[in-house]
RNA sequence: CGCGGGAUAGAGCAGUUCGGUAGCUCGUCGGGCUCAUAACCCGAAGGUCGUUGGUUCAAAUCCGGCUCCCGCAACCA
């Protein structure tokens, strides 16, 4: 026997600053089905997943929950691995940022980098936002100010290292526009153009402004910032400059690494800049994702507890909600969850589908026969039809899978099993019962039933690995008739199979009751996410000193013009008489004001935050405004007052 | 004119590479069946393929203009 061939497969390490939602599970659901499916292939496969434990917004979780940031990160490393047995998620390896061995590796790794010259330490002295606890390098600042918040960066002898990214550009270009590296590769000109072709920028890789990270060896104010602590994952985890694991030479290169395509960019871009920079081989394929957005609003914490993977998988079993996800989502777009669509799916294709055909032809083996078919056979018409397509089902799954498109290959399984309801209806199995001359033809389309029933459910076990067993059994296939090597020959069950009729595979469920539950579910959790978010964002705002205040100067201005500025979407530019002069404030809210509407009023704005250029407009201060909510939802007014001249002091 | 994607039946989508009868799933309506989880099977209705001009014997498909939506970037102090 030669060596098996080996399939390495990646979920990305989520970073735990809250608990996993829907989107999380899609991505490892997927990446579990095909190891699943790969496993069942014969391929020695490697599947890994794992938290993203560094960083300042843990360090502050941690300080918000007056926990040190490892009990804080360990407690949600638990929630994450109890939702993958849940889903019942058979990843080989988890890793951890925080395990030792990958502590080690990364440290490495960018002593490595650094040794060959692509991590170089920044030389500029002060360009470092206090406020934002961030430094720029030189290119990134606005007008010699924080590009973030647009105040003064201060002269603190802050440096960084920075990682090289521009000797890379070209062989990165070729990876995204001439391999099938990315899919989908619609994205590859969109990333090209807005971050390749305008030149890509050196990298910060370090940060002294916490301390939750791993620490630069040879410079120990730094601790390494996210992108090499975090990408690294891949191969540290298979052993790279560690001891912990010897695998990387059996797994490297990476056969896929599966993202949302909010981190395409890094793994797109950085991750084969980094591995480039090592001398290391590159992953094959970068599969990219959409989201699962909730009734067409983007998932967020609000909604969180409606799409509870927990309480979703309760109520209709973990199967049901992997197959959801994977049958609905494409590669590359968005797809819509709601319950309804949901609801309907799983009653349609799962419980009409194929628990319907699964249960109709159990019991009439065991109506007919007694529960075991007798060994007569005769064939008839539809026969060759139905075991055509049954027979060549594998082939075609085999392809989808190759190529990351999930959906299409369980549509493709799908097809079968309408084919077989309607090989029922052809073959009208109680009109042959009423005549014992029609035994044998019987015996044959049931038989024919059965053995499809076993193709199907064998390919789909890597999809749903706790509900396929059961119809296996079922159908009684055993262990040897139900695997890959058969999945493409019939005739495989035993002709005198016995099955054995069980529970539902999948109940129906009723539409109407459940959405109502569903919604009342939300209802009662609905007045707590506002009130428990206030109440978490007021916690985390530090305390300051009446001198802190007093630092903002707060006055009435009066709207003299306003005028959209072009180029942008968002920004309005007004013209503001502030009791003395006129001034120039650029505000963001343009998506809530028409220019017109506040020309004559009187707002409130800070009038000395430090001058900032906004899409090439200089603007002296702020306009003060009440915010609620976020993206689509997001609500603004401006405040204004009456009865008080321009100029006066709010205090 | 920053870059890119999209607009096809009530909903969600395929078809556009390489022009030739507009398709799939769900829903709706009608019929059939009774083995099965009120499931299954068949049929029908329903689309000026965003808009407009052009090329062509022929355009959802190719070319130009326009409208709207969505990403990315920019940016929202």
């Amino acid at each position: 026997m030669c060596k098996k061939e080996t399939f390495y497969i990646t979920t990305p390490i989520y970073y735990p600053s809250g608990n996993p939602h829907i989107g999380h599970c899609y991505t490892t659901v997927a990446c579990d089905s095909i190891a699943r499916y790969r496993r069942m292939q014969g391929y020695d496969v490697m599947f890994l997943t794992g938290t993203d434990e560094h960083g300042l917004k843990i360090e502050q979780k941690a300080a918000e929950k007056g926990v040190s940031p490892k009990e804080y990160v360990d407690e949600i490393a638990e929630i994450f691995k109890g939702l993958w047995r849940f889903m019942n998620i058979s990843y080989d390896r988890y890793i951890r940022t925080t395990d030792d061995y990958h502590v080690e590796s990364v440290q490495k790794i960018f002593k490595t980098l650094y040794d060959k010259g692509y991590i170089y330490k920044g030389e500029y002295s002060g360009k470092y936002c206090t406020p934002c606890e961030s430094f720029w390098t030189e290119s990134q600042l606005v007008d010699g100010k924080c590009p973030e918040c647009g105040r003064e960066v201060t002269e603190a002898r802050e440096e960084a290292y920075f990682f090289k990214m521009s000797p890379f550009a070209d062989r990165i270009e070729k990876l995204l526009t001439e391999t099938d590296y990315l899919r989908p590769k619609t994205r590859a000109t969109e990333l090209v153009n807005n971050f390749i072709r305008p030149g890509l920028e050196d990298l910060c890789v370090s940060r002294t402004t916490f301390k939750w990270g791993i620490p630069v060896t040879f410079d120990d104010k730094h601790v390494v910032y996210v992108w090499i602590d975090a990408l690294s994952n891949y191969i540290t985890a298979l052993g790279y400059l560690n001891d912990r694991y010897d695998d990387y030479d059996k797994y490297w290169p990476a056969d896929t690494h599966m993202v949302a395509k909010d981190i395409m960019r890094f793994h797109a871009i950085i991750w084969p800049a980094m591995l480039m920079a090592l001398e290391l081989p590159l992953p094959k394929h970068l599969a990219v994702h959409g989201w699962i957005t909730f009734n067409g609003q983007k998932m967020s914490k609000s909604l969180g507890n409606v799409v509870d993977p927990f309480i979703l998988g309760e109520r209709y079993g973990a199967d049901a909600i992997r197959y959801h996800i994977m049958r609905e989502m494409a590669l590359g777009s968005d797809s819509s969850f709601s319950n309804e669509i949901m609801i309907n799916r799983i009653n349609s294709d799962l419980a009409n589908g194929l628990g319907n055909l699964v249960s109709r032809t159990v019991a009439m083996v065991e109506k007919y026969f007694g529960g075991t078919l007798p060994s007569e056979r005769e064939a008839g018409e539809f026969d060759d039809d139905l075991i055509g397509q049954a027979t060549s089902l594998r082939a075609k799954v085999d392809g989808f899978i190759e190529k990351t498109q999930l959906q299409n290959a369980l549509a493709e399984i799908f097809k079968v099993v309408s084919r077989a309801n309607k090989y029922i209806d052809e073959t009208a199995p109680w009109i042959l019962a009423k005549d014992e001359k029609n035994r044998a033809r019987l015996a044959t389309v049931l038989y024919n039933l059965l053995d499809t029933i076993r193709i199907v459910a064998t390919l789909l076990s890597a999809f749903m690995p706790t509900t396929m067993p059961k119809a296996l059994e079922q159908i009684g296939a055993d262990e040897n008739s139900a695997s890959y090597e058969n999945a493409d020959k019939f005739n495989i069950l035993p002709e005198n199979v016995t099955v054995k009729k069980g529970e539902a595979l999948f109940p129906r469920i009723d539409v109407e009751k459940e959405i109502e539950e569903l919604n009342s579910i939300i209802k009662n959790n609905d007045e707590d996410p506002r009130a428990a978010k206030i109440r978490e964002e007021l916690a985390g705002v530090a305390q300051i000193g009446i001198d802190d205040f007093a630092a903002s100067d707060i006055r009435v201005g009066e709207v003299k013009a306003c005028e959209k500025v072009k180029k942008s979407k968002k920004l309005l530019k007004f013209t503001i008489f502030d009791g003395a002069d006129e001034r120039t404030i650029v505000s963001g809210i343009a998506m809530f004001y028409q220019p017109e509407e506040l020309v004559g009023k009187k707002i409130l704005f800070v009038s000395n935050l430090k001058p900032v250029k906004l899409c090439g407009v200089e603007s002296h201060g702020m306009i003060l405004s009440a915010v609620e909510g976020e993206g689509k939802d997001e609500k603004l007014q401006v405040l204004t007052i009456d009865g008080m001249p321009a100029g006066a002091k709010i205090c």
